[in-house]
DNA sequence: TAAATATTTAGACATTCGTTTAAATATTTA
DNA sequence: TAAATATTTAAACGAATGTCTAAATATTTA
């Protein structure tokens, strides 16, 4: 949980995932969308999946990245706990 | 939102979230949960209002703390671009 | 008005974080 | 097998973060 919140605090790591809606890439295509140094990018992608939010699959030299639905689900289900409370009122009055 | 994922990055943060479902507290009754100094708990109170997460409303001389929506539903949205893609149910109840 | 209470602001300090360049590892191709 | 390609690991470093104590501000009470 603590390793997931923190994947999700940086922009560029953010960028990422938005990125990978669009569907699996491998490392090289992920970091040529960015204008930072491969090794920076391996390390945003290294902590993505420790935070479960993206799956790393090898696939000859390269390695794809996917999101993770796993950490995804994590988030959503503690923002779920404040769900409730934000209900809006109930009408008194059925309308 | 930049400042808001920052806001829920930290641990502390996160319980005094959970804890304000219970309803307002001011901001001693708050830093009574914690094994951590007032003016420590006082600075994550002003990291989770600067990310609108809370909100601050001065009664007398206490300051009583209470959770904001606009906070929830920025990262709320920001995660619904990827409740599609992995196609989420549906909260029962709107956030 | 002086003392007590509630809370924040300021300054200091160790730790964590994000980035870079250089080197290492793994795989494919010539 | 040597060279090229893809990616990570390692080491270094400045910037940001979380915590503390001490001091400041604001409000209430005696």
């Amino acid at each position: 949980m603590e390793i997931t919140f923190k994947a999700i605090n940086d922009p560029t790591r953010r960028e990422i995932l938005v990125y990978l809606i669009g569907g699996a890439q491998n490392a090289g295509e992920i970091a040529k969308q960015f204008s930072m140094s491969k090794p920076s990018i391996s390390h945003h992608l290294d902590l993505l999946k420790q935070g479960n939010l993206i799956h790393a699959e090898k696939k000859g030299q390269y390695i794809i990245y996917s999101l993770n639905r796993s950490g995804f689900e994590l988030v959503h289900a503690w923002f779920q706990g404040f769900a409730q409370y934000f209900e809006f009122p109930k009408p008194k009055i059925r309308l």
